[in-house]
DNA sequence: TTATAGATTGCCT
DNA sequence: GGCAATCTATAAT
């Protein structure tokens, strides 16, 4: 899971242009990958949001200023500000005017290590994997590791490298891909719509990945 | 116009 | 295990 066989190349606009279900499966494995300063992280949780039909989704009511990437083309960034504190980053995904995205759950940090240490304002040298595992695990740190915020990456393309960030497909195959519910919500809460790769150290959550 | 809940995290007891 | 932090969108006066 370390290594990376090639070097990262962007996905395709019509990768994204697909029900959130299967992008979110499919994405697990893939590498978010920041330019400046130069992060990589592999992509290990993530939660599909389904649109108009699914409660929990923020576009579930409809079209705002605030929501309105996920309404817009696939592949672009959906930032939002919750809890008054944290950042969370998403990817718009169904074709041009239909709703649905991603969440990023967590991500299994590659190279930039320093640099998303300080970004999260903790102290990673000489220390185990414990404290690595505070680097990406968990939505709102994800986000700080990657300096992720709404003015800066909001509306941000994915599949552009010229971006500043993007996400790349290294060759890396995703295996034992496990499915439950969301985590946090309280509406739709029973859907099966979060996806990891079982047994990885930087999932999310109280029991899986805990160390 | 005011109140409240929220796709979270970290520090407190 | 409980709760504060603190902005935004939406519901309730």
């Amino acid at each position: 899971m370390r290594k990376s066989p090639t070097p990262p190349h962007p996905l395709t606009r019509a990768f994204f242009a697909r029900n959130p279900r299967r992008v979110a499966r499919e994405l697990l494995g893939k590498v978010l990958v920041r330019e400046t300063p130069a992060l990589t992280a592999r992509i290990v949780e993530v939660e599909a949001y389904l649109g108009e039909n699914d409660p929990a989704a923020h576009s579930a009511a409809g079209r705002t200023a605030r929501n309105s990437i996920l309404f817009g083309p696939p592949g672009y960034a959906y930032v939002y500000f919750i809890y008054g504190t944290h950042y969370c980053l998403n990817v718009s995904c169904e074709p041009d005017g239909r709703a649905g995205g991603v969440l990023f759950r967590a991500l299994e940090p590659l190279t930039g290590l320093r640099a998303m240490a300080q970004a999260r304002g903790i102290e990673i040298e000489g220390t185990e994997s414990r404290n690595l595992r505070q680097l990406t695990s968990g939505p709102g740190r994800l986000s700080e590791a990657f300096g992720v915020t709404r003015a800066r990456d909001n509306g941000c393309d994915l599949t552009s490298p010229a971006s500043g960030l993007w996400i790349g497909d290294d060759g890396y195959r995703a295996r034992n891909i496990r499915t439950t519910a969301r985590i946090g919500i309280t509406k739709a809460a029973d859907k099966p719509l979060r996806y990891f790769l079982n047994g990885n150290p930087f999932v999310s959550g109280p029991k899986t990945g805990s160390m």
